[in-house]
DNA sequence: CTGAAAGCGCTTACAG
DNA sequence: CTGAAAGCGCTTACAG
């Protein structure tokens, strides 16, 4: 089905058909009518990519890249994509890069020959030059072709939106909060380096300690996801040296791994070991003990994250930065420390 | 960048830069070097409306529908598509339809719009007549037009191919083995009933029971929803008249729901009370004590409808059915019924 | 308000 | 193997 069948149906023009079901200009009533009649009898659904094609305004599509749309971090922040892109009538091209940095850049090239309206890139940027080189490239001629980019919890050199939770304010706020529980001696559980998050957090941590006078005497490293939590706080455990009385894991799917592991391990949270994570995933309220955590408003940073790309460039075209703040929130998981 | 300006570059005709890019002819060595050369020079990245507009081929992209990737549930099965439309270059568009049966529909227009190769319906259908009949006008002349369809938990009267999760069979085992731990008490936190996922769950469980001659004494009603389950298990539990052993959520996001419910009203688990779910999603290996449930593949489920979809369709033409069993996993939120 | 026509950026028979 | 040209299905100045 074609619009020209459908002119033909109505006994009108193409122009007439297509101006007829757009709406943008005046057509006579009683046209417009046999046009809708006609389309409506033969089933009439537009052809996208012609309409895109022919027209300027692009196609109603944005891109959406995360790093795992499994995870509740990102399923969270592209629920509020979601929602937000169901009530503009835009379609959302889902990527999942799973962590490869090179998927990534292949996704946004992917994006670009879509015409996407916009592109979203959500989760940590990696901090590795080459790879912001190439990352730049493919996304300068975009913007430049009149694309929106914008992203979260990512540092750009580029001007593009941010949505940018405070990692560093909140994780010092965070340890800030556990030294006034009484803790002295710290421990991370930490993720892959060269993500931008996760040194934000270890920096903002080390900073909430280094104000109370403390230094963090332990980092181990895990992979980003629950079982990384878990290999990590068991290589804690097993390291002979005297335990932390508190445990921070970057990310509260790492923190989900760490009680795991340490319910293995008999080790009671929060009576031997207070335990603390970051993000507030749904889950970690459902733990047992539910989580101490820096609480960021995931829904609402995906809405927020689309309505920054959607929204009409300044004519500065500065981009802008929406800081989000992140609450620590106390919870069953973190408490005095044991009595030595 | 178009394509002409690269030919221009390149020296060489459109024709000639268009299949040097795309290597379907044969192209002399040395043309197809200063096509590639010219291309990457100028940055051109291909128009995709152009390219399936011009083609035979169709575009790469393939729709997914289902009610809400923020629910864990339908998050798992997303990771599963997405990871098998990475493996084959296929974008997917997402579409959230937050469990309005009229946006499902919308969604499939707009995926038919972008001529998707493929649409991928997750998640229960509704019984509701008027809606079928809405749903299987807008699928058939897709269908018929060369677009394919796969579903996951869906009775289908048309001929599409089905990834379907034996529910009946899987709520019927869960009751045989909550039987086979002493109980003779059951309720049922259910959910929407015009789901078909929920009509046949509660079915099988009945059924389960009926085998042992045990009558389900009490049904409960609730939205889908963690908070669904929790509002249902505070109704159980307000209800004056006499508790019963073992409660059975229809999924498990409604389990953890009750879960909370139960802990917060002080009833043991599964000391006082048994309490188990459905699906096997991630949360509820975390919980405490774990969930027993049914379990399903989700990320599986997610690859295998995709498959499904793009499979070449058989000389017949005929659907396919995936049948996957849920596996019964005895967790410790069940256990023997107290003792009376 | 309506229509004929150009053009969006490609692919692909069809000749050479 | 290569090129000129038609055509994919629309939108939108440009005349009327």
């Amino acid at each position: 089905m074609t619009l020209d069948a459908v002119a033909r149906e109505a006994g009108v023009s193409l122009a007439t058909a297509s101006r007829a079901l757009n709406g943008t200009t005046r057509v006579r009533d009683d046209l417009r009518g046999r046009v809708r009649a006609a389309a409506d009898l033969l089933g009439y659904i537009p052809n996208a990519h012609a309409q895109a094609l022919a027209s300027a305004e692009g196609n109603r599509t944005v891109g959406l890249i995360c790093h795992d749309v499994g995870d509740p971090y990102f399923a969270g922040i592209a629920s509020g994509v979601m929602r937000a892109a169901a009530e503009q009538d835009l379609l959302v091209m889902l990527a999942s890069t799973f962590r490869e940095p090179a998927r990534e850049i292949a996704y946004v090239s992917m994006l670009r020959a879509q015409r996407a309206r916009a592109i979203l890139l959500i989760g940590s940027g990696f901090q590795d030059r080459a790879w912001e080189r190439a990352m730049d490239a493919e996304l300068e001629p975009y913007v430049r072709a009149g694309g929106r980019v914008a992203v979260v919890s990512r540092h750009r050199s580029m001007r593009v939106d941010t949505v940018q939770p405070e990692n560093r304010a909140g994780a010092a706020a965070l340890a800030a909060s556990l030294v006034a529980l009484g803790h002295r001696d710290f421990a991370v559980l930490s993720g892959p380096p060269e993500l931008t998050t996760v040194a934000d957090r270890l920096t903002g941590f080390r900073e909430g300690l280094a104000a109370a006078g403390i230094t963090l005497r332990r980092v181990v490293r895990g992979a980003f996801t629950r079982e990384g939590g878990h290999a990590a706080a068991r290589q804690l455990l097993a390291a002979g040296d005297a335990r932390p009385t508190c445990v921070f894991a970057v990310t509260d799917v790492m923190a989900v791994g760490a009680l795991a592991a340490l319910r293995e391990a008999g080790v009671r949270v929060p009576e031997d070991m207070s335990l603390a994570g970051f993000d507030d995933i749904p889950v970690v309220r459902e733990v047992s003990p539910p989580l101490t955590t820096v609480a960021l408003p995931l829904t609402e940073m995906g809405e927020q994250v689309i309505a920054l790309a959607l929204r009409t460039p300044s004519r500065a075209g500065r981009s802008r930065v929406l800081r989000i703040e992140g609450n620590v929130v106390l919870r069953g998981s973190t408490g005095a420390p044991p009595r030595s």
